[in-house]
DNA sequence: AGCTTATGTCAGTCTTGTTGACATTCCAAG
DNA sequence: CTTGGAATGTCAACAAGACTGACATAAGCT
């Protein structure tokens, strides 16, 4: 359909040879590549949130609670990508829980800032180790350069919004 | 915890500069790259799936099906990871829809052969159309260096049994 | 003949997403 | 000061897609 040849390669295969390596098939594995890894990738914090009865949503507001401590509600809102009432769901555990603590802002108190509590961050520990255990395995099996690459392609690959919020956080830290 | 240094780098930093990447917060940007690029890796055919009251599920089941035409149920539940409950919810739905064609095997016929009709193959082309142009958009940005490093990082974190696939699937198409 | 395998199906549960409606609180503009 | 809108929270209902457990059927294997 459109610019797929008949012979499965894509137009822009043709008049340079170093763009071999965006045939169809090429392309293919690339995407069957982010399916099997993301499996992994999520598989470790998985199974300790399964004892806890929490899932990955309880696992993403945590992970970026802890990166950005004092964050809104709103603004998780959009790092997420979900609705509020699904956020909601998943912060009323995790406040009742006692491993979230919400605390209305001082200057807008409409706005509920978050925060980890001790046991928050213990929890947030013992996922992120797990998760940054493979991924530490994966980098240093694959070397600095392929790591590079890695994240050259992941971020070629994020919308625009998704991008901006990545490098934002990105930035922030280093 | 266990082998975070109080300075956020991990063990294996100490004694060799080139393992800087490897650094807790380098992890941590990986573990992100992951999470934002997965979302806008299937955010293009998810849009055309709801407009056709299918998820993520059927573009799974259609994928590999493509990938690997005649497959059998269990071939393709070891390939996708769920219960056969819930391949079979999605597969009856995709068959009688008329996407999905079953065949009682010749040789063992306790199996079921799964291919995609030609209306199959159809919504396989625009689902994959999509993603492609993505993954095509990204490779062209990142360049064949950065691809083959972020290719080799994904095996790397796949589990043991999902690379094996992986590559079993890579091999016999190329 | 009896055990195992492959598949399908029914019933029930859980997580996580969705929409819609409505209340509260607060800022800000008229 | 009032009113409109924004930020947040909550309730209810619903759907997709995962799960477990149980059971049925047919076919292959020993």
């Amino acid at each position: 359909m459109g610019d797929i040849m008949a012979d499965g390669r894509t137009a822009q295969t043709f008049g340079s040879e170093n763009l071999l390596f965006l045939t169809d098939e090429q392309l293919r594995q690339g995407i069957e590549a982010m399916f099997f890894a993301y499996r992994g990738f999520t598989a470790d914090p998985d199974r300790i949130l399964s004892e806890l009865a929490y899932g990955r949503a309880h696992h993403r507001a945590i992970h970026f609670i802890n990166r950005a401590p004092g964050t809104t509600v709103n603004n998780l809102l959009a790092i997420l990508g979900v609705t509020k009432q699904s956020l909601n769901r998943v912060l009323r555990t995790l406040i009742s829980d006692g491993l979230v603590e919400s605390r209305v802002g001082t200057i807008d108190k409409r706005e509920r800032h978050l925060f980890l509590t001790e046991q928050g961050q213990n929890l947030e520990s013992s996922l992120s180790d797990a998760q940054r255990a493979r991924m530490r395995t994966a980098f240093r099996d694959a070397g600095p350069v392929a790591v590079a690459g890695f994240k050259q392609v992941l971020e070629a690959m994020m919308d625009a919004d998704m991008r901006r919020t990545h490098i934002q956080l990105r930035d922030s830290t280093t």
